[in-house]
DNA sequence: CTTCGCTAATTGTATAGACAATTGTTTCCT
DNA sequence: AGGAAACAATTGTCTATACAATTAGCGAAG
């Protein structure tokens, strides 16, 4: 115990303690949190183990286990076994937006997620997809079409322009196994994006990818981000506005 | 058993199937979310107690409790004690586009929530904020500024100008008790929305509430609503950039 | 030196049981 | 009848324990 390989730094309790509110369980998941957003716990550190925490805590280890588990599943931390568990590197972010992620999504609902890339090109000179950037003509474009499914059911279809100038590594992704839109914010840097929510009725590319039929209709979301005054991708996402209700009071354009 | 007063009604366990994927404590999870998603136990209704889920799968209930609490967790049930778990009125909602929710990131995160309303007027005739409305004059426009807190740290300053016409209800809430985006999310319909995401410099107005200092960099949302082509909500909301690293590649703007 | 297999540390999942908290229902006393 | 007290059903939390799964590290065998 006292001597150690030590594969990752580790951190001591120091500090380390209970409030008086509610569920010991929700208070050790507090004083865990508290030491992470303080700094002093910091990403890839490992944090001590859950025997360790149990000791200090004085409880037993299916307490410390909920308290540490619904951490990591929020994605504070991650654990392995037989290595512990560490600070996620993106432990102290706050999703102040959440950028829609489907996958994360769907497996909280607890259904299995898919994914299949449909199309895959660079633009050419003259398609009018060149339109919705305002790039210059050398600039190759990359246009996507992916679908991504919960329980083998479509439940999004995504329609995307990148910019390969802004992001020059993704032509050596192979997109047929990771979906672009997760690798896109977390490798490439923008400043400025833009929504838009509506509902349009699917044409023949959509209703055909969502199984659904020619003009039923579906919520889109269409983001644009820039970095600076550069344009980073454009995508369009479609939703299959009958199979899923959406929150909130939304009506669709009759 | 039998007989029962019916308080609510009381769905059977038809179709109540395991598939035989990964732990049994998901399983029971998907096999409680297909019987809501495919409408066979519709929102209202109350669902199979823990014991006599336990006795159904052939688990112990601890194991029950953590398939039922994570479904509840997430807004799909709710439970009660002596009263039973019903379905979630929302349950078949999907957060296909997460309205960002405050409160619901800061509880997720294992803090507490709390909210101050800072100023409410009726804007006057010839006030500039009038102009990013493109409503008539006679237009009633309401003004809001408030303040959301994570643990008593100010984590985000909401400006928000509502049009009351579009929702004339909000004149009759109180809302230094209850945040006025929830209530208008859900309450209000509406049809489009657009979101701008920048990094903004604070004004002395932002810096004072968020306690930052003039000029730190903010990272700021705007989102308006219409319905139809009634304006409904214009709201920009703003979290201090410096206290919290943000998801993604975000590069304020120099 | 390399590889294979063992051991130990750590997390993941499950069980059985206990008691607390909440609240509808019933019963009983006046 | 009405109100108070007891009861019952249901969820919330916690404990102690057990075994499975994963994998780093170590040592033995080749």
């Amino acid at each position: 115990m006292s001597r150690k390989a030590n594969p990752r730094e580790s951190v001591g309790m120091n500090g380390l303690r209970c409030d008086d509110e509610g569920p010991i369980w929700l208070q050790i998941r507090r004083a865990i949190s508290a030491m992470i957003t303080s700094g002093a716990w910091t990403p890839g550190m490992r944090i001590p183990s859950e025997i360790e925490l149990t000791r200090h805590f004085g409880v037993s280890r299916m307490t410390t286990n909920r308290a540490i588990q619904s951490l990591a599943r929020e994605g504070h931390l991650e654990r392995h076994r037989r290595i512990g568990t560490i600070v996620a590197s993106r432990a102290q972010e706050r999703p102040a937006f959440e950028i829609w992620d489907v996958r994360e999504i769907i497996e909280r609902s607890g259904e299995r997620y898919s994914y299949q890339l449909l199309e895959q090109l660079i633009v050419p000179e003259d398609d009018p997809r060149r339109d919705l950037f305002n790039v210059r003509r050398e600039t190759s474009l990359l246009w996507l079409r992916c679908l991504h499914l919960s329980d083998d059911i479509p439940f999004q279809l995504e329609e995307r322009l990148v910019n390969v100038d802004a992001a020059p590594e993704i032509l050596r992704m192979s997109l047929d196994q990771t979906p672009p839109g997760p690798w896109l914010v977390n490798n490439v840097p923008w400043s400025q994006a833009e929504h838009t929510i509506s509902a349009l009725p699917a044409a023949t590319r959509e209703a055909d990818a969502l199984d659904l039929n020619v003009g039923a209709s579906c919520l889109v979301v269409e983001r644009r981000t820039w970095n600076g005054e550069i344009p980073v991708t454009l995508v369009k996402l479609w939703h299959p506005g009958s199979r899923y209700r959406l929150k909130g009071q939304f009506e669709p354009v009759r």
